[in-house]
DNA sequence: TTGCTCCTCACGTCACGTGAGGTGGC
DNA sequence: TTGCTCCTCACGTCACGTGAGGTGGC
């Protein structure tokens, strides 16, 4: 019985786009179920691995981490479904990455002023950025 | 000779809001130099510590690199100051700031959209945020 | 003496990626 | 047989933080 039974690793990898080893890691820390193997000891995928693969890509493509995927797969099985958990967990991711948009903002503003005073002409002495850098108190 | 011969790294810590042991790595990869040590092996900084741990502490909160410090440490000696290669290292830091930006609010974009129509009435039959998770395709 | 500070060294964090050295399978 | 793919295991990444076990210094 040769191949036909599942896809190998390098196939799911290029199929989903998720890194060959990043799938062997999915599988170690227990978010990728085990797959069967081929009498070599090749893994061979099912297609619902492709479906838990492609699931926790999108997750990641998102943003969620490990631990919020692992939470979300769980509500993502039939008969535990639970609208309201799934809203609680993004709704906390979203307030997480409005919070490093703010965060970024500010950097970014305050990188942008004073970079924008280097070639401002008849401004500071020399150089503005290590000035900020190198202010006292 | 007691302690008044510098600052111990404690004091260093609290007086910068620079954890300890974040002091000391700095020391080991060769970003702040070797301090003097009293008989008993404790480090004793000087004013030039100070005011370097200052530097690196304010370029961090931009959000430099441990390599872009590097440079502008290098940068910022007197003699060696070049305004243009200053604001080279910063500009390509606040590209890279901007970047992310742009992938966090599209990420947002996304996730705030995706959630919006949990609560949506007649909407969608259960879960928006599993249905973007697990669409085929 | 107490107890707070300091010392070094090793390991943990996060989500992987890389490389070594060896083998399956067409 | 060739050569591509797969295997496991260990270590590297980034910028630190934590903990163990021991000592300085007032």
């Amino acid at each position: 019985m040769p191949a036909h039974h599942g896809l190998t690793i390098g196939r799911l990898a290029s199929s989903s786009g998720v890194n060959l080893e990043t799938i062997r890691y999915y599988e170690r820390i227990g978010l990728m179920p085990e797959p069967g193997r081929s009498q070599g000891g090749h893994r061979l995928y099912q297609d619902a691995h492709q479906r838990g693969l492609r699931f926790i890509r999108r997750s990641r493509d998102l943003g969620f981490g490990i631990d919020a995927i692992r939470a979300l797969l769980g509500l993502a099985e039939p008969g535990r479904r639970s609208c309201g958990e799934v809203r609680t967990i993004a709704e906390a991711h979203l307030l997480g990455v409005r919070a490093r948009i703010a965060d970024l903002v500010r950097l970014e503003c305050v990188l942008a002023e004073t970079v924008a005073r280097c070639g401002a002409p008849g401004a500071t002495p020399c150089c503005p950025v290590l000035e900020v850098l190198e202010k006292p108190a």
